[in-house]
RNA sequence: GGUCCGGUAGCUCAGUUGGAUAGAGCAUCAGCCUUCUAAGCUGAGGGUCAUUGGUUCGAAUCCAAUCCGGAUCACCA
């Protein structure tokens, strides 16, 4: 949902005259990756993606997997042993050997770095892969390791300016406790950065690196509180970005037994989930029949257009500050308000202009206008409305439901009333431009989704 | 406990700068393919807009209280 959105949300803000750059930060170094690597040492007997033949990143979170369940097993021995619940997770060996791992990390360990390179390589490999195949992009990519320690300069200043204070221990806090929040912590009392100190370093390196009007920041609603710290922060720094930062905060994506949840196994993998989309859409193409005259490549490119427009469009109709609801079992709906259903009336106008010739453009004579003919000018008319909406509310879910209902009026409007066979010449040009617009608006909107639309289908 | 978000049809969601009989899709039921692609169209049933009170000529929409659900309040990121 995060990729999507983010992905839709710049297309409507160029939509609407700005210049985008789209930034992706990486989660590249800390305890996590490190919880992999000590499992990869100690279970893979050299294994590799290529000699498991699993993708990279499903590979390395495998080893995430086989971390916890060894590191459960050990707490559990502990506690048996007669150690207390936290004692035990204190001391079990391989908590330990991680966070003795994370150290030599931070001193640049050689083998260390080595395993570390080699790993996210593999992860990389994976996102590629994904991404490429969900058509994401970015112009920027920050990588963590690189800017774990930016903004403790920063942290040093705020500290003159007495907007931070320091314990006695010698971490450095802000006392938010005036506007309805707690202390927070900026920096630990051995002298590292926090979460937080890097964000505020980011955010002022991405101002002055870009001189951007706005930073939009498309993070869960699980980070809101973060969020508003961080703007909090700046702002009491004087620094010139604050008011800049926008928080694009999107709700969780559910399944109907609850949340997922990495640990117990209940999540809904992007890839698993594409293959099934695709999958579906070959089955009911087959079953329908309409193109049998296509080719192997052909076929490919219309499985994964319809496979991957009724995913996104399914992501993308629902307002992104709510919580939302998806039934795995159900799957994805092909008809109705998806995707589907909209590529569907793009394909059908497309025939119809193939068979038909468009006139030479000549004057219109005026005459009397069916009510289904009016209704496909009214409703192409709110188009620019409707990404002005969606543009002010970074809101893509308008434009979702403005190109399903512009769909839908058309439909209604060709089974009443024939286009090839119109009572005159005069009508049959009127109805003809009335589905090349129709057509041009949907697939405009649907690019906004950052779908595309099949010509046959 | 503090803060924030949400509760609209059996299910998933629109609608909330206050305005007429609260709208879609799915599911259910009844129709429509000798005519431009039926992944479509037409119709039916289905609602105490969480509850209570208030403001108003008028409330799903604004205010208050209550109930229910979720998020968050880490020397994790």
């Amino acid at each position: 949902r995060n990729n999507f959105l983010g992905w839709s949300v710049a297309e409507i803000l160029k939509a609407n005259g700005y210049e985008v750059i789209k930034s992706c930060i990486v989660n590249d170094r800390g305890i996590h990756i490190c919880k992999s690597m000590i499992a990869w040492q100690l279970f893979a007997n050299g294994a590799t993606p290529q000699s498991t033949n699993t993708k990279g990143d499903h590979f390395v979170g495998e080893y995430y997997v086989k971390f916890n369940d060894a590191y459960k097993k050990e707490v559990e021995e502990l506690i048996a042993a007669g150690k207390t619940k936290d004692e035990a997770e204190k001391e079990a060996p391989i908590m330990k050997a991680t966070q003795q791992m994370l150290l030599d990390w931070e001193n640049g360990k050689p083998d260390v770095m080595e395993l570390w390179k080699k790993m996210n390589g593999w992860v990389y490999e994976g996102f590629d892969v994904t991404y490429k195949m969900i058509g994401s992009d970015f112009d920027v990519t920050y990588y963590e390791s690189k800017t774990y320690l930016l903004g403790k300069d920063i942290v040093q200043q705020g500290l003159d300016k007495k907007v931070f204070f320091k314990k006695e221990d010698g971490s450095i806090w802000i006392d938010l406790t005036a506007e309805g929040l707690d202390e927070k912590i900026v920096q630990r009392k051995d002298g590292t950065s926090v979460y937080i100190t890097q964000d505020i370093g980011l955010a002022l390196q991405k101002y002055e690196q870009y001189k951007i009007d706005q930073s939009i920041y498309v993070i869960g609603n699980e980070q809101n509180y973060h969020m508003k710290v961080l703007q909090l922060i700046c702002r009491k720094l004087g620094m010139p970005n604050a008011d800049n930062i926008f928080h694009l905060s999107y709700g969780m994506v559910e399944l109907t037994t609850g949340k997922m949840k990495s640990r117990e196994g209940t999540v809904v993998d992007a890839d698993d989930l594409v293959d099934e989309m695709v999958a579906t859409s070959k089955k009911h193409t087959e079953e329908l029949g309409k193109v049998k005259d296509f080719n192997d490549d052909e076929l490919k490119e219309l499985y994964n257009t319809i496979g991957l427009g009724a995913m996104k469009f399914y992501l993308l109709r629902v307002d992104p500050k709510k919580t939302m609801v998806f039934n795995p079992e159900e799957s994805i709906d092909f008809h109705g308000f998806t995707g589907p259903f909209v590529q569907y009336t793009y394909a059908r106008i497309k025939s119809i202009l193939r068979k038909n010739e468009t006139g030479d453009g000549g004057p219109f004579a005026t005459g009397p206008l069916f009510k289904l003919e009016k209704d496909i000018i009214v409703t192409a008319e709110q188009y620019p409305a409707a990404i002005e909406q969606a543009c002010a509310e970074h809101n893509p879910s308008v434009i979702a439901n403005y190109v399903f209902h512009l769909a839908k009026t058309f439909n209604s409007f060709y089974t009443e009333h024939s286009i090839a066979n119109a009572e005159t010449e005069y009508k049959k040009q009127l109805r003809l431009k009335l589905a090349s617009l129709t057509a041009n608006i949907i697939e405009s909107g649907m690019k906004l989704l950052g779908i595309h639309v099949p010509e046959r289908m």
